[in-house]
DNA sequence: TATATTTTGTGATTTGTTTCACATCAAATC
DNA sequence: GATTTGATGTGAAACAAATCACAAAATATA
């Protein structure tokens, strides 16, 4: 039997998240339904869009009842797999890694930086809270936590041959802070957050804006920004 | 007069970074002329798309003849106003804002931090090699360098009300770390970077694609995550 | 110099995404 | 219980982006 599984772009899954963060913010403040326009308000888009977001996530209301929030925080819970803890590696433990993998945020949302890689070997403490390890014993940490997804904050001059070696032993996704296009078998997921590009967006559309003039103008320029 | 700005969204001014790189690495390797296709499969779009985006920022090449690698750079440099410098503040001397205020990336594309700052005393070094301040310098500093682009990598809690203030001291577009949506006026500029969405999307895409089986759906689900 | 070749540049077409509009249903009101 | 109201859910329409296809131009070749 062939699963049919239905695909995300994701510009609609970056919408979902915002969604759900605006739905946790409420429940704290212990509201307990929602309506497509209160969340729509909230987040910066149509009532429609978010509608038929929820619809391509398969997610139901209740007419005229809006959206009862635990519902939709569980629903959005097991599409997202969130009940299962996910074991990641971080690899490259420089300025940028080090703040990573500190980064309280990942374990808040059941996303466990298992252990840490740097080829430097001043860097590596195997005797903290969260480990430093030789590039030796990566296979050996992947199996041993059936990691699948990576953060790959290492030199751009080392990427690639670092990806190569993640895929070699299972890994199926990377986040990858390296500005390069790693080049990687189609079953492999990247994602490239590139620093610099979205300062440099920023900058970009701030000289336009200071050009520009009208606001509908402005809207427009703006509409990609938004998530 | 009214000057006709042209809008560039999100995803083609990321190609077209995606392409700069490109062009200085091959410039690097001594190349001098590309043509649409080379850059395509240097980045893994379609020919059509590069000479769309080209045209989009009204770059031409020379029919027959490709384009000249050192025309091209210039003619983006023009584009995104790399040969002045450009002033930035960084609010926030966390673990992220520090490591993001040691990227040795941005200044070499001519984006300088001149200055961070924090809340925290035990933070605030005024004799280093880049300042922290305390907040109460920021306009005074705004105003010194003419700073028009912030990084924000406060906690979420004081984001809403830091980007206030800087806006108020004229800060025109902001990179936030804080995963918050920021309300500002519609002639401020807001690029949010999520780290913590950015993983999880990464980790929802492996699930899928581990369910899913045929090649076809994976480029389908990828479509969307290469840049 | 004429012809063939190759690549650009851009309307036309296709494909994808968002917005619109309304049938449908559930709750509230009478 | 009938009627009104107000929200969802989803095809249809409008809009936006990517791909196609080919004229135009520059170079190479004969």
């Amino acid at each position: 039997m062939k699963q049919i599984t239905k695909y995300i772009v994701k510009n609609s899954l970056k919408r979902i998240f915002l969604y759900r963060a605006c739905l946790v913010r409420l429940k704290m403040m212990g509201v307990e339904k929602v309506f497509s326009y209160t969340l729509a308000n909230e987040t910066g888009v149509t009532s429609d869009q978010v509608r038929k977001d929820f619809s391509e996530f398969n997610i139901k209301g209740n007419k005229r009842g809006g959206y009862d929030i635990n519902c939709l925080l569980e629903k959005m819970e097991t599409i997202f797999h969130r009940n299962k803890d996910h074991n990641i590696v971080l690899i490259g433990m420089g300025n940028l890694g080090l703040a990573l993998s500190k980064y309280s945020k990942f374990v808040q949302r059941n996303m466990n930086i298992v252990a840490t890689f740097d080829i430097d070997p001043f860097k590596q403490k195997i005797r903290s809270d969260l480990p430093v390890y030789s590039m030796s014993r990566l296979k050996e940490i992947i199996d041993r936590f059936r990691v699948k997804v990576a953060i790959l904050a290492v030199p751009e001059i080392s990427a690639q041959q670092v990806a190569d070696e993640l895929i070699r032993y299972g890994i199926k996704g990377i986040v990858n802070f390296a500005p390069v296009l790693l080049k990687v078998p189609s079953d492999v997921i990247i994602n490239n957050v590139n620093l610099c590009d979205e300062l440099e967006s920023v900058i970009y559309y701030v000289h336009n804006l200071i050009k520009a003039d009208g606001l509908k103008n402005i809207e427009l320029l703006y509409r990609d920004m938004k998530y």
